[in-house]
RNA sequence: GUCCCCAUCGUCUAGCGGUCCAGGACAUCGGCCUUUCACGCCGAAGACGGGGGUUCGAGUCCCCCUGGGGACGCCA
């Protein structure tokens, strides 16, 4: 058998949205499996019944499909290791339980929900961490069977071994070690029966054959206890990667900020997966290649040891970049259905769309911007921005007059040679010919002074696209609306 | 509260004792190009959090402070 040499996984709870941090510990598996021409694996981790989400199950799926980031194993496409949904291997982890009971290696714990918060409680108040004071640690055979037979239902907790030293070599922040003695038993199936994250976590890697885990930094003091879990298991353990998390860009904890944060939120805003991926790939791994690469690319140079150890800030200017670079890759009829999902398809005259999209494509950055300029361009006839009407007044009628008469003398099709007899006539160049030109076409001049809020606009797209794409008629209204505008000064 | 981790331009980062009066990218600003804008090209401004050490020499090593993040759950 010739297993691949590196399997990686992720391994989210349905209990809400992929978010950024989500993705990009998804993306590093991925990216890490595909270096070495390994699997990629999808396990969902539903043992909180009472808050995972038949919708976040499906939403996940699709949500890393569209990114790109298909798994080579994982629901819908077993290896012979599933199901790859924890809320099917009950059996699995039944029997591992009782190979740690038989072993004395975990025990009963009747403790309250309550005494232990108040234990708690009362550590941190003295000053110690909070960890479980060991209270069922010691309880004998019948007593314990006595509880039970009188309904209690205890927790199963696994016993931490004493005066132990735990060393492992993290991918990304090298040599660690832990004592043991640091480490309270902790709880390794709930009293209802489901398992605890750190057993059934740990259990599926090793069971399913996970060679590398890269994480999330808030696991890098589970990993001793799992390292021990496995140890009495006595099962393989994978090899740890914690990566920092992203916060954002005011540099607080991105689960404490509102803001477009969720994938979901972000694709319906319009932006390209390639552009989450190059953002998301950069945030906090050093690229030597510094343009937009494509998934595979992006594979080739990866290095969890290029991964940075400290906080990286998700700042959406950077985003905003990568978008650009998605979309330059983009190509027309995709761009059009692309901006027809903000509406912008609304006000476009039939067969206009792809003149539509070349026409505003290197303007806009997402969709709702393509849906401002379709606007602008088809029902927003004679809506004249403050500065575009200075423009105007300021080029006066005499030159509406001449653009006019230019419109009835010069070919309509040829821009260039419109615009030349019009220089001719006017004695205007350059931005004293286009801008009173754009000023009546659009309606806008300086678009971008306009962004706002929002940051929506962009610059103005290209004067002779514009006029192609407006036609004679159009193009010959707005001409006449800003000479009345200037008559009526 | 206790423990752990981190700290270079506004942001993402390179830097693994001298080759760094700190390099690149994004953003910003200026110029060129273009019969407008954008693109492109050229250029400008912009950082080693603070204090002690170690060393001939520290962004790079050590300590303290400060700041940020994380962990301490019958969440994952």
């Amino acid at each position: 058998m010739t297993a691949s040499p590196v399997k990686t996984r992720f391994a989210p709870s349905p209990t809400g949205e992929l978010h950024l941090g989500n993705v990009r510990t998804a993306l590093f598996n991925a990216l890490l499996a595909r270096r070495h021409g390994g699997v990629f694996l999808l396990r969902i981790e539903d043992t909180d019944a009472g808050r995972s989400r038949e919708p976040y199950v499906e939403a996940l799926q699709s949500e890393l499909q569209w990114l790109g980031l298909q798994w080579q194993e994982g629901p819908g496409a077993d290896a012979g290791h599933g199901p790859y949904r924890q809320s099917g291997r009950g059996p699995l982890y039944a029997r591992h339980f009782q190979a740690l009971e038989a072993a004395g290696l975990s025990y009963p714990c009747f403790c309250s929900p309550e005494t232990l918060a108040a234990a708690r409680a009362a550590q941190r108040r003295a000053g110690r961490p909070p960890r479980y004071p060991g209270t069922c640690a010691g309880l004998s055979q019948a007593e314990v069977r006595a509880r039970i037979e009188a309904g209690e239902r205890p927790t199963l907790r696994f016993r931490v071994p004493g005066g132990r030293q735990i060393r492992f070599e993290d991918l990304v922040r090298g040599p660690q070690h832990v004592g043991s003695d640091t480490i309270g038993d902790f709880i390794i199936r709930r009293a209802d029966g489901t398992p605890a994250f750190f057993f059934s976590n740990a259990l599926d890697d090793a069971l399913m054959g996970v060679t590398h885990v890269l994480r999330g930094e808030d696991h890098l003091t589970n990993t001793p206890r799992q390292l021990l879990l496995l140890e009495a298991l006595g099962l393989p353990a994978p090899r740890y990667g914690h990566i920092a998390m992203i916060v954002a860009a005011d540099g607080s904890p991105l689960s404490k900020r509102g803001g477009s944060r969720s994938v979901r939120e972000l694709r319906e805003r319009g932006f390209l997966p390639g552009a989450l991926i190059n953002h998301l790939a950069r945030l906090g791994h050093a690229y030597a290649h510094e343009g937009y690469q494509s998934l595979d690319e992006l594979a080739q140079g990866f290095d969890p040891g290029h991964l940075g150890r400290s906080p990286a800030r998700h700042d959406e200017t950077q985003l905003l970049h990568w978008q650009r670079e998605a979309l330059a890759r983009a190509g027309d009829a995709d761009l059009w259905e692309w901006m027809a999902s903000a509406g912008a398809g609304a006000y476009l005259p039939a067969g206009k769309s792809l003149d539509f999209v070349r026409t505003v494509r290197d303007n806009v950055r997402l969709p709702e911007e393509a849906r401002a300029w379709a606007a602008n361009l088809f029902a927003e006839t004679g809506r004249l921005d403050p500065r575009a009407r200075a423009v105007i007044a300021e080029a006066g009628a005499e030159f509406y007059r001449a653009a006019l008469r230019a419109l009835e003398t010069q070919g309509r099709d040829d821009f260039r040679a419109y615009t030349r007899s019009l220089q001719k006539a006017t004695g205007t160049k350059g931005r004293g010919l286009f801008m009173p030109l754009r000023a009546a076409l659009t309606g806008e001049v300086d678009p971008a002074a306009d962004a706002g809020e929002t940051g929506l606009w962009q610059h103005g797209p290209e004067l002779a696209w514009v006029w192609q794409l407006l036609g004679p008629e159009p193009v010959r209204r707005r001409l006449e609306l800003a000479l009345q505008e200037c008559e009526s000064n």
